[in-house]
DNA sequence: ACAACATATGGACATCTGTTCATATGTGAT
DNA sequence: ATCACATATGAACAGATGTCCATATGTTGT
């Protein structure tokens, strides 16, 4: 891990590091963030992390045009959220750590949360 | 949390759960996820975590102009990613839960992956 | 009341982005 | 080699989005 997420890491802990001055890391993980912001991008990560799933079937269980599905996948595996691996003439796609699924799932957690006590002012 | 989080919950745990058939839940997830994939505005974010902190020190403090953080606290305000508090004049906004701190940092932990052993095909 | 400050809002603009269509590449079987 | 199938790629278009500018709202003073 670099000096710049470190720092970061260390904000994210409520530790008083100063400003946010890495401004590629902070890009960087932005890019992620607008990667998984598109609807039928998430879905197309969704059904991805269950098991390994082809591009056709990906495109039938979603409903989706086989080409639409394609671009999606290649920003995807782009930005290393999936890869890729070939079987024969189909290519199927998967999870390529947990980090997204834990990333989902607090996001899950937050859309989930009902009006909590803090929020009055 | 109601009955679609959690179905995308079980499939976040790998159990064989068929169909991503909650619409409007993904669309909310991808909608968060959008909210934090511009740069300007996952600075904005960050820089919240660390304290409360008003619109007018929020602009000085990323070099941007009190209009245009405005602009993007509203966004972050009406997805209650952020919490708006108001002392005199000013306007004090902060994280109004931590789910967003933990969303950031694992995704802090994706991109500071290095290329692991998983990645060869 | 007014002035000064802090924040919010609306319109306009350029840029970016998702989708579609047509076409290309690659693979396995006959 | 040729065909059928699976996936990838490129161009083009409509719609969304971030930023700027001007202006409005709200608050604390005098």
């Amino acid at each position: 891990m670099d000096i710049c997420s470190y720092v970061i890491l260390m904000k994210l802990r409520s530790v008083p590091v100063i400003p946010v001055n890495s401004e590629d890391t902070v890009v960087q993980l932005a890019d992620m963030f607008r990667l998984m912001g598109d609807p039928t991008r998430l879905r197309i990560i969704l059904v991805c992390l269950d098991d390994p799933i082809s591009v056709g079937d990906i495109a039938s269980r979603l409903a989706l045009s086989p080409s639409l599905v394609s671009h999606h996948l290649r920003l995807l595996k782009a930005a290393r959220v999936l890869r890729a691996k070939r079987h024969g003439k189909q290519i199927f796609y998967s999870a390529l750590d947990d980090h997204v699924r834990c990333v989902i799932s607090d996001m899950v957690a937050h859309v989930g949360e009902p009006l909590d006590a803090e929020e009055a002012d």
